[in-house]
DNA sequence: ATCTTAGCCGAACATTTGTTCGATGTCAAG
DNA sequence: CTTGACATCGAACAAATGTTCGGCTAAGAT
């Protein structure tokens, strides 16, 4: 390029590099160097990249890291495109259906999903669960819904919770109402009745935040390699 | 640590380096060089660090990208920690609503919401609407999901699509039935009537392939900016 | 007791990467 | 026509980063 060229393209040359380091962040997950910027956009020498970098800074659009290799960061990114916070894994920890115990929260899950942390108020603590069975379809979850379960040790009146029922030693899905000494579980099902069982049998595990549907089949948890197992991330 | 230190622990440092590796991405969006791995593991030397990640590499558990800085690859993350392909920006188009058309999945969104590339079988194309209205409650979508559409001209007998009416000028969420040269626009809801329409008016804009609901509120699209715009992401 | 090997270490070197500098050209403003 | 601002450029320098080297120690094997 000409020395000294003043024109409307001089802006475009730094916008081409901050969109250079977003395609070269999507693609290497890593920033790029400033002389990996100069190749990719083929100048002549790394000083008109730092040039423009400099310029860039004090617009406001980059931040650099003190003299740091690959210390170049944006300030905004295109939508979807950002590298921070992106996915919180939640532990998979099975089926919730009617007659079995789930494991505790702590235990090994047997699968994570990846939620997208901007989805989640809070992410701690969350664990993901299969429904099983069509009790709360009237609650718009269905058979083979994935749902994500805050746990928390007591819910509002009527709100949807998992429930752990010691007396049965059975795990179930309901909206849970109280009634004297009495719990009423409540399905939200036409045809089905509540259940009606003393308050102390009756253990909150958590309440259900989010329901995830797939029409296609069942949503993929996420890849299944943990450091003790070795298994290949897929 | 004593010079020569010969037992089980050294397997463990390499351990340590690869979790470090992990958090450190995790936190800061980028590999950690020699210098910052040894600082952060407060190891004297980086020839030590060096020395353990020739032993990972021979493992086959890393990577080394030449003599460049931050040149260390994992070959394999925990799950959901992974760098590579994680979300895939959607378009937010609107609501859908009858009566209301909405935008063609090329207009320019009201915003992006980001989707784990697991979740989607084929993610080329895809657009998001949120539901207004009940009329398919028995399908369990109810009003506020958040729908991803995969735009196609013609859905199996019964899928539940987004419609375009092209002699009401308005879109409507609905199950597909052919009936002679009509079309059956079924409502899942029990107090809702079908709509009947000459099948030339009848715009099939794709089908529902996601449903995702947020029980604390309005799933949050992602973040707002797109370089046109200039906003900053939130 | 001796030898071998793994792991650690500090120093130094090689290369990469960030940054500075002086020179040059172009263009708009005065 | 002159001046100042902006942008580019090659060369060189400073700092960061990757890597090598020789040495030391401890533990296991012989």
């Amino acid at each position: 390029m000409k020395r000294g060229h003043r024109s409307r393209i001089r802006r475009d040359l730094r916008q081409e590099i901050l969109a250079f380091i977003v395609r070269w962040y999507q693609q290497e997950r890593t920033y790029p160097t400033v002389r990996e910027i100069q190749k990719g956009l083929k100048i002549s020498s790394p000083s008109v990249v730092d040039y423009h970098l400099r310029r860039l800074e004090e617009e406001g659009l980059i931040v650099r890291v003190g003299r740091r290799s690959r210390g170049i960061r944006l300030r905004r990114w295109p939508d979807g495109l950002a590298p921070e916070a992106d996915l919180i894994p939640i532990p998979f920890l099975g089926s919730i259906a009617a007659g079995e115990p789930i494991p505790n929260p702590g235990a090994t899950p047997l699968a994570w999903i990846r939620i997208p942390r901007l989805w989640l108020v809070d992410g701690n603590g969350l664990f993901a669960l299969r429904v099983q069975g069509n009790s709360m379809v009237d609650a718009l979850v269905g058979d083979g819904d994935l749902i994500i379960v805050k746990p928390i040790p007591q819910v509002e009146e009527g709100e949807m919770a998992v429930v752990w029922l010691a007396d049965r030693h059975e795990t179930t899905l309901k909206r849970v109402y109280r009634e004297g000494d009495r719990i009423r579980l409540q399905p939200a099902h036409p045809a089905m009745t509540p259940l009606y069982v003393p308050a102390e049998v009756v253990h909150i595990q958590g309440k259900v935040v989010q329901v995830l549907r797939n029409l296609n089949g069942i949503p993929l948890p996420g890849g299944q390699y943990s450091p003790s197992t070795g298994r290949e991330d897929k």
